[in-house]
DNA sequence: TTGAAAGCGCTAACAG
DNA sequence: CTGTTAGCGCTTTCAA
């Protein structure tokens, strides 16, 4: 197991100094071009000679960088993430940078000793998949100047740049679709409202509710402790037995949507015949389902992609003002889960 | 951004000197067990309320280690990886080191290049996921002296260590679930080649065929080209030309037989009225399926756990020798997608 | 039992 | 344009 060869070995190969070989090969031309063209080419070609591969913990003790992200996420096993994780690593992984995934399973002190992890790691930046809507330890981490984006949901503390979905938008794409097939008591699963998205996609539902001058007792409204089948099951009863005329459900997510479909079936209760159903986010595998769920897609791959650009952009120029706030556009799926309510 | 602090600020505060520093704050016993308990003690103090931190750039620059591992898996968007990372990272986490996932797609090439990519990193270990049965670079790295498990597959070049599934047994549950229920034609789409899962899958499957007594005219046998649905709709497409009276498919995998299903509702074949499927893996969120599908369940987590360990073992304890062979045990999941042929 | 000194591989002043 | 020097934070001889 032969050593890989150092800037050292460069120098002695071709007579000159060390620095000058760390000169010759930075990807900085600034630096370059004060080097005569003879000697960049000399070092150049030694380094590719020799197989020369510069190291990274070195140079990185030096300048103190170490070229990975932080990527925290609710959990991975959750198939929204992947395609996210995937646009992240798919900018990050040309430009050199490694990804460091964790998972922080929405627990506030996983997520808490994660994030001292990731900091002990000397992670150039983070992109946060699992934020908080208030969450102090993330704005303190700011603060301390570490680059740091959310992604998909966002820190209301201001400061922190994210990279988020038109909520407001597929809140009321899911709406105007049940509307126009024609029903009239819309029942909503919020989301968590400890997250930005619960909360938003809630707001979104009480405005255009209004909008529609629907009253609030034909609209009702239960929300959701966390974004899972179990809370969606346990929602949507709670809504059929105070409600029973109602003729749709809005879901804040396709997880919860899943377990209102789940409810439905439990109780005989036919869908869409008797009462549609509609999720957010189109995860993927979500076409397995026996019935097709309609719902409002999100650009996964995308965020990904944009949310690593900008954090890349807060890293390398730090002159540069990063975008703040990032929205993507959203689309309407409409699959089986919805129709026109029965005509009674 | 007031910067952390490091062994020199200890040894100032504590009037030592920073090599003691170090010796005291080393886990290794044999190296605190020179120094007096008194100066340990108060070391260890100035190192809580100053709140230090090593420094494991620095560290690492100096003893050649770097606290992380490289994961490769051919694609986490795949839900069969998910679990397999999370049980990595239970065992890797909790002992200091972080993970670097890459995505090889199956491709070659980006195999070779990302596994430069992890060496660059200097990783002190790699878990592969996604080896071929042949694999040069893998065993080129192996022979380079650093650690590498492959996990799910194997190489048969004999020198490193796996972790894999008792293939031989799931293929034979399978097997004789199919032929207890009555079957006696029963055909298999087999996975690649190039993988030693599809070797060995298929090997076990001539294997208890000729056990059974069971003609290859009556065991027709078509391999796909990789693991997806496509494939699997292909092979069981030529599997129905060729022999109308097949009444099972014995899939190498669950995206084969996924396919499989497909194609067989193309045809306007009821499964499993006229043809019984079985996959390999139990994938999550099969459970999705509109017909839940007969499979054989590979312990996931456990088989990430386990290589994780045994990883871990190769880098740090080098002297002791790590398992070469480690064989999960599978069992057999019934679903739907598997009842007795019909009694024509 | 502790200190002194060297060095891992690299970059960044500062000279010249 | 290029060489010299110093040092990032840590570990590890070698002395004392």
């Amino acid at each position: 197991m032969k050593k890989r060869p150092t800037i050292k070995d460069i120098a002695r190969a071709t007579g000159v100094h060390a620095s000058t070989v760390s000169r010759a090969l930075d990807p900085d031309s600034k630096k370059r071009n004060l080097l005569s063209a003879e000697v960049i080419e000399r070092v150049r070609e030694a380094a590719e000679t020799l197989g020369y591969r510069p190291n990274r913990q070195a140079a990185g003790l030096r300048i103190s960088r170490t070229w990975s992200v932080g990527v925290m996420i609710p959990d991975i096993t959750n198939t929204l993430f992947p395609p996210i994780v995937r646009g992240i690593e798919s900018v990050l992984e040309p430009r050199g940078y490694t990804s460091i995934i964790v998972n922080t399973d929405n627990i506030a002190e996983r997520e808490t000793r994660l994030l001292f992890v990731l900091r002990e790691r000397g992670v150039d930046g983070i992109i946060n998949g699992a934020a908080q809507r208030t969450d102090p330890k993330m704005a303190q981490v700011a603060a301390a100047g570490i680059p740091i984006v959310t992604l998909n949901r966002k820190v209301e503390d201001g400061t922190i740049p994210y990279v988020i979905n038109d909520e407001r938008q597929g809140i009321r794409l899911a709406f105007r679709h049940l509307y126009d097939l024609g029903h009239r008591r819309i029942a909503n699963i919020a989301g968590a409202q400890s997250y930005s998205t619960g909360q938003m996609r809630l707001e979104a539902f009480r405005e255009i509710c209004a909008e529609y001058g629907i009253a609030e007792k034909d609209a009702p409204i239960v929300a959701a402790d966390s974004y899972n089948e179990a809370e969606g099951q346990r929602c949507a009863g709670r809504i059929l037995d105070d409600d029973p005329d109602v003729t749709a459900i809005l879901c804040a997510n396709d997880r919860l949507a899943i377990g209102a479909l789940k409810l439905l079936r439990t109780r005989g209760i036919d869908c869409p015949g008797q009462v549609s159903v509609t999720g957010f986010n189109d995860m993927p595998f979500l076409d397995f389902l026996p019935l097709g769920l309609t719902t409002v897609r999100i650009k996964q791959f995308e965020a990904g992609q944009t949310s690593a650009r900008i954090l890349l952009q807060m890293i390398e120029e730090s002159d540069r003002a990063a975008p703040m706030q990032t929205v993507l556009p959203v689309e309407l799926v409409v699959r089986e889960s919805s129709a026109p309510p029965r005509s009674t």
